[in-house]
DNA sequence: AAAATTTTTATAAACGTTTATATGTAACTT
DNA sequence: AAGTTACATATAAACGTTTATAAAAATTTT
């Protein structure tokens, strides 16, 4: 029962030809001086028969799909869950659909992901790419296939990018448990190959130094992408051993799990240990005691990528404007920095 | 600089047809006896123009485009963030992407997603309808389009549909409670007419029943989508003011808001008011007090729903199966039901 | 009434594939 | 040497569109 009807049926049902029909159903009767009666006929066969048209057909025609390729390291983490909500959102406004990708940080995933879909499917992608995927990167440029980075940056030239300043966030961060009098920060954070992750921890470094505090390396942590609970579980009571007094957690999904930890551990965060976080899942607010966050604008970011995809695609830019686009973030103390 | 190679350039730098450049790309080159030699020649010359196939135009030849559209209410909530990230994997494994949609559990939102992506861009559907959408429903079964509910019920006939079993999750859930020695336990749902939460909600009333407690319409309260906090704030402080020794939330988004809510009146959740809530976000671990969770096999549901959804599409099922899956859910039982 | 112009519609090629069918050799039978 | 078989490759149509170009019909001009 496949009512699948074509251009085609239309003519032939109507004894014209498929251009006919084509030119009256993109509404260029007037252009091409269709006669009224023919263009009322044929939309109202086309409206018996419930076309619609085939898009893979029309792509194919035009060279465009009007889908993206959205490619995020996790969907399930919020931070990109909800980014990908908003990217689908601005899309819809541009008539473009969503494809979705996850990379879980993995190199061959990512480049497979962008593989598959490279070919026709999508006309352009965002993409939070994984470490070490320099070379796929620069083959998306060869191949001028329009793209935008999201969320961290890499050192190749003229690539398009969104993401928050790293650097003024932490520092800003820091500069705020230090103005809570505390005196021995600890740093959790993931592999600071990830630029961002560096950059992360530059600003934490750079505020201790200008403020005179001399760095504590011993409690500075580098955890795996494994995430493993036990790991972060030993960072952790060591940070503590080592008395630290707080801790900036330079990811959600470590501040999620470190909060777990505190909370096993019986630590007292609001007065001995003050806690902050990239990122603002809901946990933190109804955590037993709240955690401070560092909120990325995550809307903005959203509509600064698709938008400037679009010019991609659209080939606004003439290839000679690149946009590096670098964000605030807002941040909200709660209980855990008094 | 688009090297975008196609099988006709490969045919030509080659001086033979292009059957013969798509059979040996296709490895049908025993198949249809194409020589040894012309098979290493045609692959050398593919490899050096780095040819990749042009996905839609396969598509439009097959009538696959090995893609499914997955629409949910909102992939910001983690409940189908988790449910999306599983069903991209599955997907993945058999060789399909994920497009994505959000309907808001809005109907017309949820028809014009199914509409545009009806037509050749996506080759199923996995959904979860909004309210009133039977119509829509309908159509796709008209139109013979696959697809698979997920999350929810719908009383049509002949739809596949992947769920858990509300109705024993939360009968269970209230029993726990009254195992608990609890005797006033509210009930605090989102609209009763989406089927799935009046099975939570007859579970519940059918647990009280069966235990003889007589029911008290008073603290069972109906919210809207909205979900806006003050709307909810009144609820709880109605229900606590009613002497409600426990509350059951029917969904992860009034249980983190509830918490949230509880948290703000100090309310002791262990001892005073005992709490259960649908689906598991990462928040209720580390809440004050810890949240007891309903939890859906997300990874099964999964599971399920793309395997039938690609029965349905290689019509393995003849027409003359319907599979309607209903898993049994899981409880973490947390400090908040002591 | 022929020519020119305008209006309306049709033909055909193209997008990049796949695949049924056809064709042209070479090798083997008889 | 003619017929058969096997092998290797080519032709052409198809998927559903769009669009440049051609053509036919109607109208206006000369």
């Amino acid at each position: 029962m496949q009512n699948k009807s074509t251009i085609k049926d239309i003519a032939k049902q109507l004894g014209v030809s498929t251009s006919l029909v084509s030119f009256v159903l993109n509404g260029k009767s007037k252009e091409k001086r269709i006669s009224d009666e023919m263009t009322a006929k044929v939309l109202k066969v086309a409206k018996k028969m419930n076309y619609t048209p085939n898009y893979l057909a029309k792509s194919l025609r035009h060279g465009k799909s009007r889908t993206l390729g959205l490619i995020v390291a996790d969907i399930s983490n919020p931070f990109f869950a909800n980014l990908t909500r908003h990217i689908e959102i601005e899309a819809f406004k541009y008539n473009y659909h969503v494809i979705l990708g996850n990379s879980d940080e993995n190199l061959s995933k990512f480049s497979n992901q962008l593989k598959v879909l490279k070919n026709g499917q999508v006309d352009g992608f965002i993409i939070t790419p994984p470490h070490g995927s320099e070379k796929e990167i620069i083959e998306l440029q060869e191949q001028n296939i329009p793209f935008v980075i999201i969320d961290r940056i890499f050192n190749i030239p003229n690539t398009h990018s969104v993401m928050i300043d790293n650097h003024k966030a932490s520092y800003k961060a820091t500069e705020r448990l230090l103005a809570n009098n505390r005196k021995n920060i600890a740093l959790i954070n993931i592999i600071p190959e990830l630029i961002h992750m560096k950059q992360r921890e530059d600003g934490f470094l750079d505020a201790l130094k200008d403020n005179g505090i001399p760095i504590n390396h011993s409690i500075i942590k580098h955890l795996d992408f494994s995430h493993q609970k036990d790991v972060l579980m030993e960072a952790i009571k060591d940070v503590i051993q080592k008395q630290a007094d707080a801790i900036l957690f330079t990811t959600n999904k470590l501040g999620l799990m470190g909060v777990e930890c505190l909370k096993e551990l019986n630590v007292d965060i609001s007065n001995k240990m003050s806690v902050i976080s990239y990122d603002d899942p809901i946990a933190f607010k109804v955590s037993y005691t709240p955690i401070s966050a560092i909120v990325q604008p995550i809307e903005q970011m959203s509509k600064d990528a698709v938008r400037i995809l679009m010019n991609t695609i659209e080939n606004k830019y003439n290839g000679d404007i690149i946009e590096n686009i670098e964000l605030d973030v807002d941040f909200i103390f709660r209980a855990s920095c008094k």
